[in-house]
DNA sequence: GTTAGTGCAAACCATTTGCAGAACG
DNA sequence: CGTTCTGCAAATGGTTTGCACTAAC
């Protein structure tokens, strides 16, 4: 959690106001390899504003959402997850181990690119975080 | 909801007892097009087992589903959502107007298969609900 | 008759909302 | 200073759990 005059110019560029609850939670999903929940993002970003409220962290989400700065996707159990917008990567999540590893956007666009020919869809790429076994724990024995 | 031995015996060769609830909930998934929240599920099969409770009916759904019934999927809003497994569709929801579009299975497959060989990854094609505009949403006004 | 399965009520947890005070510009 | 943003507290809604009763076998 360094400076971030980048953050700062972009929040006021649009009229917002630049806070520490925002900037912490920037720096919060700047800093995370991969997605982060909304309770998650409340417990790093706590650590740098003490006060921080789960409250402010939902609205901060939603309003980082809508201004294009963080993108939203399902993930497990059928709950929610952020993930910094800069950089347009896909992840893939191991059910087993929890690694998140990043997909070349090429072959995502290329495999989605197939679909949407034959199904007239346009579809939502962003919301879509694909999950399955690493090769790791594809080689382990499937007991536990 | 007709006579249903194929449900009766499946569950019996499982040692599992035939109840009216399981029935009803098994049946309201065989005659739903796509996927239903625990919600829809429970308003459907309420009408062929009026005193049923959402209680049973989310431990029906997890129990169908540790038992190969059903398959589960993360949903809009990240909320959960279930399909009868024995037929493996995919199914593609429009944002806008909730439909759902069953995808060529070939094609998912083959769209996957080109993802797990860049990344090393078995995908777990079951948990994945892709979302997106129909081709009628995305031809209308975007507003509103 | 046993045991699995259900209903009921309450608990639980993530998320949302109303409102008054604090902070940004 | 005016407006936006936040904190607090309470409400909400989906989901889970404990326990006693019912029903399948």
């Amino acid at each position: 959690m360094t400076a971030s005059p980048e953050y700062r110019s972009q929040l006021h560029s649009l009229g917002c106001r630049v806070t520490r609850q925002r900037l912490a939670i920037l720096h919060v999903l700047r800093d995370a390899p991969g997605h982060l929940s909304p309770g998650q993002v409340f417990a790093r970003a706590r650590r740098e504003v003490p006060g921080l409220t789960p409250t402010t962290v939902y609205r901060t989400l939603e309003f980082l959402r809508t201004h294009g700065f963080v993108w939203q996707s399902s993930r497990d159990r059928g709950h929610l997850a952020y993930e910094l917008a800069h950089d347009r990567h896909h992840h893939l999540t191991c059910l087993r181990c929890g690694r998140e590893t990043a997909l070349p956007t090429a072959e995502v666009e290329r495999a989605y690119g197939r679909l949407e020919a034959v199904s007239g869809y346009t579809i939502d790429h962003e919301h879509v975080t694909l999950s399955g076994l690493c090769p790791k724990c594809q080689a382990e024995p499937p007991g536990v």
